[in-house]
DNA sequence: TAGATTGTTAATCGATTAACAATC
DNA sequence: TAGATTGTTAATCGATTAACAATC
């Protein structure tokens, strides 16, 4: 069976399962159930069971669920069983960052180049891959076959930079941008705006002060 | 009015807006509809004014919005208006590279420490901020009315450190760490699951080709 | 077989959109 | 006043939860 028309809702979700999953799995447990898996990660069993459904039968009634075939076939719907390659656009402190860490490796998500208009960064090596001028990147990427551009560069340059990765093949962005991409239908586009998330944070803390107070 | 019982649905939009608002007070503009709003940001002028009306009435019937008072409304529930202080954990690439972003700081989250378990990182500078022994971050938060600590570290610590910070006065958690924290009721904690982020783009990636594959 | 637990349908809840009366 | 646009109520849509028959 194969998915189709599975919410965003749902889709968040996923990687949650992963990594609970993932870490049964390296626990050494075989199967688990519904309920048991709702009281550990704090969700109802209703929703697994609804959210696994999407995809298809994946459970056993009377048995639950296996933990490894879960684990498994949820890695193949994120398409974590595929290689991706992808480029950082922008060789700051984040884009360093993102490039250094290493566990996007394990999951098929390959490094394959580093982009900056600072010539001071040329050269520079971030895990073995050497910061590149940007003027090579159009080049680049439609010789390399990437898939994925993670955006680390100033707003004031993102929104351009997409445009022209876009046209040269340039399928999904991550953008670190804090700024809304302009990219044609059928892009990819998912962002990481970390000063929203800081401002959640603010609200909601701001929030129960204030209702401590107010009693 | 104050603001009560609002979803986050409302809030995690919050931000954009605060970000559209600002960069049109910016260009100067003095006044804007949800319609005009509505095309800008491409949501519905309904869901703009159902949004604001959360937290009562910014606008007037027949003018519209005034773009100044609207921002500065936000940034209020936002809690920008206050001083943040905060800490990060973990002095990694992760965590210098949040250290070193300067926008935080204007809008008002100050970086008061830097805490690392390894010692060779011990007095390496973060602008103008030494990083310090993990086993003295207990009594700077207690002494230096911390509000936020920024966990950037590895998952299998942050748990336990989260604990700890929480039992000496920190009273939310910007995560990092790929690990659901366990933190006492009104706490707040907010999640930036990089890889769960990244999965969701491999997810939508590797949804839209498969499409176009079977027409 | 009896017990357990899924897959799935139905009921509920919440969020979004539409509509329009209030009002500037 | 007439036109514009909000604030707000009602209608719709979608997501979550509950219930239970199917079935291992």
């Amino acid at each position: 069976m194969e998915e189709k028309g599975i919410s965003q809702a749902v889709i968040g979700r996923l990687p949650r399962y992963f990594r609970y999953l993932g870490e049964l799995r390296d626990k050494g447990v075989e199967r688990i159930s519904s309920q048991e898996l709702s009281r550990l990660m704090r969700v109802t069993a209703s929703q697994i069971r609804q959210d696994f459904n999407n995809f298809g039968g994946f459970g056993q009634q009377g048995y639950g669920y296996n933990v490894e075939f879960l684990y498994k076939e949820i890695g193949r719907i994120l398409g974590l069983d595929k290689t991706h390659h992808l480029i950082i656009i922008g060789a700051g402190n984040l884009g360093q960052a993102l490039g250094n860490y290493i566990n996007f490796e394990r999951r098929g998500f390959i490094l394959k180049g580093i982009f900056d208009k600072n010539p001071a960064l040329y050269g520079k090596k971030v895990r073995e891959i050497e910061v590149q001028p940007m003027d090579r990147v159009e080049e680049f990427v439609r010789e390399n076959d990437i898939d994925i551009a993670v955006l680390t560069v100033p707003k004031s340059s993102a929104v351009e930079v997409a445009e022209t990765l876009a046209a040269n093949g340039i399928k999904a962005f991550w953008n670190f941008a804090h700024v809304d991409l302009n990219v044609p239908e059928g892009i990819q586009v998912e962002n990481v705006h970390l000063s929203d998330s800081l401002m959640k944070l603010s609200y909601n803390l701001e929030r129960y002060n204030k209702e401590q107070e107010n009693g």
